[in-house]
DNA sequence: TTGACATACCTAGAAATTCTAAGTATAATA
DNA sequence: TATTATACTTAGAATTTCTAGGTATGTCAA
């Protein structure tokens, strides 16, 4: 249901995330993972072609930055043109979870025995 | 984000419209459509052979009926096994609504000119 | 009665997204 | 020194949905 593309949640989530500060992938996923605890969680291999994908489109743009012992890290940071792409994706999702809850909360959980 | 399965948009949907009253596929699609009003939209590819999968785990039973007019419909009933299934559904969904609000929901949109 | 259109269902193959399951490399720790 | 945690990468598979057809019947206008 719903257009795949229209809905993009990984996206979604990353350039939200990004909004409030510049973060580096792997941080991104222990972040989530707590918000999302245990139910949910975003792979390694889901994220980081996501996050190619996000520069080739121009909506972050990375640098490296190295740690005090030493070892480097990517950090993205969002750009402005990240920043309208992320209101528009949000208010795909919102739109997208009120049809749908439309719908679920009209049903019948009732057992018809 | 999130194993697939464990989301299950359009049998979500099937299963809640079932909740309320038996229907037939083109009818489904019918309604979903004005409560989504334009913006998204079962496509008929997606909708039978999802109907297909949900009899063959017995979430549904179909029968035959006809109109006065002579036509024939397969009509979708939802069995107690289905309901349960869209109870466990229903409450993934909700877990799964809530986890990316809670992300969604911090962003912040304002131009970071 | 013929053609056009809406209804109703079906399906194969493609597209998109995410996952699995590796691999590399370095820092921390035990 | 060996193991674990951090950090990133990638190929191929799995899953879901879409595209784009197809079949068949009923309705209605010309």
């Amino acid at each position: 249901m719903a257009k795949k593309p229209s809905i993009e949640h990984t996206s979604l989530l990353v350039l939200s995330l990004l909004s409030v500060e510049d973060m580096y992938g792997y941080q991104m996923i222990a972040e989530l993972t707590k918000k999302f605890d245990n139910t949910f969680s975003m792979k390694e291999g889901t994220l980081y072609p996501v996050l190619k994908g996000l520069e080739n489109d121009g909506f972050v743009e990375v640098y490296e930055e190295k740690t005090e012992s030493g070892r480097t890290r990517k950090y993205y940071h969002l750009t402005n043109k990240g920043r309208r792409q992320l209101k528009t994706e949000a208010e795909t999702w919102r739109a997208y979870e009120r049809a749908i809850n439309s719908v679920v909360e009209r049903a019948v959980y009732g057992a018809s025995v």
